[in-house]
DNA sequence: ATGTCATATCCGCTAATATCAATACGACAA
DNA sequence: TTGTCGTATTGATATTAGCGGATATGACAT
């Protein structure tokens, strides 16, 4: 399947800083980390997906638009619907990278406020 | 120096999911990418790292005091100055995987509006 | 053609977070 | 102690991006 049609190319010249960052933020999703994590044990198809995380079908699609874009998965139609993979052993790299930069901090972030606010990002 | 008191540790249980998504988001931001680009150079101060990327002063502050929190940099205090550096090598092979991921992915990340939205997340 | 399943898109809402300006705080010098 | 430099924090504001729900679209069966 082609790429999502929820997304229009746009000229804007950006950074490679701007880019870099983008990779990132693609991953800085704990909805978009739990569904990688899933497709990690092999294809699924977006009602499989939708099943696994809980939310709605329309957020899950736009998730898996999204990752898609970036490069993280393929799709490609099976009938009606859609199966996803992960698209290449990067995405397991960063994953594992991410997992291990974990370990190394103690889960501190967790009390990170990345990083401004008027108060903690995190609430119950 | 010790981490920035700006940010108090709130004892609130988060999922893998979230902890590994912080770790992304944590580089999700181009003045943060372009921080830790810099420091990849060796040490510099605060007061460089403001004149490097332009930003006000309180707000680089608050950019390192998250790098710093989430691991990626460390902090020594020099006289007045704060130093700060790259706090391990799993930082630069990160910055490495995500620049590999952007060419590998041509660039396309860049219309890519993560995720939702009622308009292209990018404007002039 | 019509109905149904699976997916894609849009709408309105809310929370998260990037930013500057202003101000407070800490270390050092005079 | 007082002043200054460098850094940390707060306040106000705007943008980004997450979410469910409703609806549109595409594929296939009847």
């Amino acid at each position: 399947m082609a790429r999502p049609s929820i997304i229009e190319p746009i000229p804007v010249p950006l950074s490679d800083d701007e880019l870099i960052a983008r990779i990132f933020r693609g991953l800085g999703d704990a909805t978009r980390i739990r569904m990688l994590r899933f497709l990690l044990d092999g294809p699924r198809t977006q009602k499989e997906i939708v099943a696994e995380v809980g939310l709605s079908q329309g957020r899950v699609s736009q998730h898996l638009s999204c990752l898609v874009w970036c490069g993280y998965l393929e799709s490609e139609r099976k009938g009606r619907a859609v199966e996803y993979r992960i698209s290449n052993v990067r995405v397991a790299a960063l994953l594992d990278l991410g997992a291990g930069f974990l370990d190394a901090t103690h889960g501190d972030i967790g009390s990170c406020r990345i990083v401004d606010g008027a108060g903690p990002s995190i609430r119950e």
